[in-house]
RNA sequence: GGGCCGAUAGCUCAGUCUGGGAGAGCGUCCGGCUUUUAACCGGACGGUCGGGGGUUCGAAUCCCUCUCGGCCCGCCA
């Protein structure tokens, strides 16, 4: 630690143009502005460390991104204020599979249920460390922890956060851990602080799990450390996993301090010292379990500061909360099909300290909230006091580049462009309702178009009011007389070059000059575009179709 | 049983740290866009800020208490 640290946070209050005047020292509007103050407050060395970490459990779901996004935030306004921070991620790979989940995810995202893999060869290895269990899709990773670790790290990059992924198991096997588990053996405290916070923990416990060499089971059932040959005699009698027991194979013998691993509640502080880990979020589930003891058994037995701790409260789907077991997931890989990067960091970037819903049938309202939010902080638009200054702070983290002159959809307009696969449809239309013009540059109007993909999925995937598509082949159909005659005079007029703001006129007159209920009209007119009876506005949508094509279709022609 | 967090409009939430005007978006309703067809625009309606008590000139905000919900004291983002 350098004696000028001191003066580095004097140099850079962070604050920038956009920061409102008057705002006092010591208050921010964004939360991670807070947390940085707190860890500069305590001279880290740089660079300083920013960790999450989970189990490699299943599926990586969309909660599991607090562990990512809340330290990004960090990291990121430590950058702008002139420091190196490095972001790690631990896989806490050497836990023990608990229990064999419902559903996986293949290495491309695809979601399947336990009966494509061979169930049966997980439920055997329940108990064994993750990393020791063979990958259910065979040969894409080394192992079941490996597998998943994958998809975790594949998260991150999607979604484009730097992070440098260690291996528990990795961290015990090359010896990197060494000291940390000696430190937990020798100490006369280790196992009486833990009783204190855990009931089920005792003063006698020898706080280490060993790996059966047999069998590969992890076995609590240890004595007798040896800490000059670095051993531990162990007895593979089998372990609890939620109600179920995990029977062992009854062997017995020594085994390497390297062969097995700490408790996690003391595994957590020694990931803190060996990494030297400055800050860690964590959800609101170890806010009161783990945090505690490892605060204390950080001090006690490591003689090390604690990071500074960040609670993070649980996030619902859809007014349900996540569960891996149950299947009520969402991925990350899934919210990128749909809102893309910046609209994910941008729900992230809100009130930790409050629950969140996630709910994917409203996700145009979320995008309108990420599009206003931007608009605020290019001034294109007047909000709120607080959350206008928290546009100001926060928004250039959300995206790669800051761009006044981007082109946002609105999220539903995008829903309707993709009724139609033409491009040239989707960029006329937006034309049209002035989202773009002569001078919008080319890469704004590729972006713009990506968000219509999204959309489109959205409404596919929701099979919401914007799940129509207009189908390329006639659909079957059955009209009487009077309809198909306004038909055939609807085409007339299309075929005279109406544009669609007419031709929306002209359905009306159509339908009463030949005595069709209006209602009836239009919903030929979805049958025959979307084979349906409902749909988008229909003569300004019909008026950006070729017209040959509309013509032919009203004619009942193809 | 003990503890932590939360509760603000029909919905999603901001505002609570640092006490002084109860807010936004969406939805709903009404109207506009040449005449119902989920894209756009305007307006309106809408809240005893979970209940009660206290401190204060003044409380969504601070304190106490109760209710309800989530979570922790095995594992979990």
């Amino acid at each position: 630690m350098s004696s000028h640290e001191m003066d580095d946070g004097e140099l850079t209050p962070g604050v920038d143009d956009h920061e409102p005047t008057g705002s006092d020292a010591d208050h921010h509007v964004f939360w991670a502005d807070a947390v940085a103050d707190e860890i500069l407050d305590r001279d880290p060395d740089e660079p300083i460390v920013i960790k999450g970490g989970v189990s490699p459990s299943g599926i990586p779901h969309l909660g599991h991104f607090n562990e990512i996004l809340r330290g990004f935030f960090v990291a990121e306004v430590l950058r702008e204020r002139g420091h190196a921070v490095e972001q790690v991620f631990t896989s806490d790979d050497r836990d023990a599979l608990r229990a064999v989940p419902r559903n996986l995810a293949t290495e491309d995202w695809e979601i399947v249920g336990l009966g494509a893999v061979d169930g049966g060869a997980l439920g055997r290895n329940l108990g064994v460390p993750y990393t020791d269990v063979p990958d259910p899709f065979g040969e894409c990773h080394d192992s079941y922890g490996a597998h998943f670790a994958g998809l975790l790290q594949d998260s991150a990059e999607l979604i484009g956060v730097p992070v440098t992924f260690e291996s528990n198991t990795a961290l015990y096997e090359s010896g990197r851990f060494d000291d940390a588990v000696d430190t937990v053996l020798a100490s006369d405290d280790a196992a009486s602080v833990l009783a204190d916070y855990q009931a089920s923990a005792t003063a006698d416990d020898v706080p280490f799990m060993a790996q059966c060499p047999e069998c590969g089971h992890l076995t609590p059932d240890v004595s007798e450390p040896d800490l000059d040959e670095r051993t531990v005699a162990f007895a593979c009698t089998g372990m609890e996993a939620g109600d179920d027991e995990i029977d062992g194979c009854g062997a017995e013998g020594r085994v390497s301090l390297r062969e097995g691993k700490l408790p996690w509640r003391f595994e957590w502080p020694a990931q803190w010292t060996t990494l030297g880990v400055d800050f860690e979020p964590f959800g609101k589930d170890h806010a009161e379990g783990s945090w505690p003891s490892g605060e204390e058994i950080a001090r006690t037995v490591f003689e090390a500061e604690p990071p500074v701790p960040f609670v993070y409260e649980w996030f619902t789907l859809g007014g349900e909360p996540l569960s891996s077991s149950s299947g009520h997931v969402i991925t990350v890989s899934e919210v990128m099909e749909l809102v893309g990067p910046a609209v994910v960091k941008y729900f992230f970037l809100r009130n930790p300290g409050r629950a969140k819903d996630f709910d994917v049938s409203r996700l145009d309202q979320l995008v309108d909230e990420f599009d206003r939010f931007e608009r605020l902080y290019f001034g294109e638009e007047d909000g709120p006091e607080e959350l206008t200054a928290l546009a100001d702070r926060a928004y250039p983290l959300l995206v790669d580049e800051v761009r006044p002159d981007r082109v946002r959809l609105p999220y539903t307009f995008a829903a309707v462009l993709g009724m139609v696969e033409d491009r040239g449809f989707r960029v006329q239309m937006a034309r049209d309702e002035g989202h773009i013009d002569d001078d919008t540059p080319e890469w704004a109007i590729d972006a713009a178009l990506e968000r219509v993909e999204r959309a489109r999925r959205w409404a596919e995937r929701t099979d919401n009011a914007y799940n129509y598509r207009l189908q390329r082949d006639l659909p079957t159909h059955e009209f009487d007389a009077a309809t198909r005659a306004a038909l055939d005079d609807l085409a007339d007029f299309v075929a005279a070059g109406n544009d669609g703001e007419a031709i929306q006129g002209e359905v009306y007159e159509t339908a009463k000059r030949h005595d069709v209920p209006v209602g009836e009209f239009f919903e030929a007119g979805y049958r025959l575009f979307f084979d349906d009876t409902q749909g988008p506005r229909l003569g300004e949508f019909l008026g950006e179709l070729e017209q040959a094509f509309v013509v032919e279709r009203l004619r009942r022609d193809g």
